[in-house]
DNA sequence: TCTACGATCTCTAGCGACTAGAGGTTCAAG
DNA sequence: CTTGAACCTCTAGTCGCTAGAGATCGTAGA
């Protein structure tokens, strides 16, 4: 039930070091220690470093997962609060689903287009270069 | 037709000292200069910054951002070439988009019952934390 | 044409998020 | 017990930017 931080590597696809810095940096508990002084985890730690993982890979910033990581740790929190931050997110995540979503129809095209003996022009870039539009980021 | 790095920094919506970085590291070619040195650029080039900027957002490393910016560049190389890397990306991009649409629901999820007055537990970690198996990755 | 001043230039240094290594300690299989 | 892999802390390095410093360019207005 309790095991140690290359055991916790292992499992969540996340170096040893890197969940040592995880730790320094707040995205991880302070993990209690054994009487020698080593780290031990349970599943939960687990699963969070798995979320933390997940969430770096689709390009969220710790700030951001950080907060996803407080709605779940604090739900005696307003109604008003959750929702807010909520949304926002919503937003966002469903703002790289379109763009992801334009990324593989274009890249599923080529593929298609390769299949008939065509080597077809590519338009990776026009995917997702266009769309400009869904800025309102730069302030 | 020509601008400045400021315009196309404004276009792009990235940096000024980004574009030069992006330079430096090879994501952007050199630019052609005016008479006293200056940075000049075309549409082409705003495009592309653009998709950068997408693709820095969306989570891709800078090395996939210059794959997928090969394949537009060059049209003229192998089908197999082409339809092995296009397939490595869209399969990436397939297993982001499954990632981003079960957070969404997660989300959506929270936000409806919170308009119904309760405070529902929320577990956008475990949305992302299972699914270790979409893994085969980390050697 | 001259001038002023904002934009651009290069260069160096700093920061956030890791990553790698040195040197020493702990744990657990034998 | 012993011993070797795994853990500890600490420092230093890398990658992708980001922020100055000090000098030069370019263009609008007198």
């Amino acid at each position: 039930m309790a095991f140690s931080i290359g055991e916790l590597s292992r499992r969540a696809g996340v170096k040893v070091p890197t969940i040592r810095y995880y730790e320094a940096a707040g995205l991880m508990p302070p993990a209690p220690r054994s009487d020698g002084g080593q780290r031990r985890y349970g599943r939960a730690d687990a699963e969070r470093l798995t979320f933390i993982r997940h969430a770096r890979e689709l390009g969220f910033e710790p700030e951001a997962i950080r907060e996803l990581l407080d709605l779940t740790a604090h739900p005696e929190q307003s109604c008003a609060t959750i929702d807010a931050i909520a949304a926002r997110h919503l937003r966002e995540v469903e703002r790289r689903i379109a763009s992801l979503g334009r990324l593989r129809d274009e890249l599923a095209r080529m593929i298609g287009e390769c299949g008939h003996g065509r080597i077809g022009d590519c338009r990776v870039v026009e995917t997702l270069a266009d769309h400009a539009h869904c800025a309102g980021e730069h302030p």
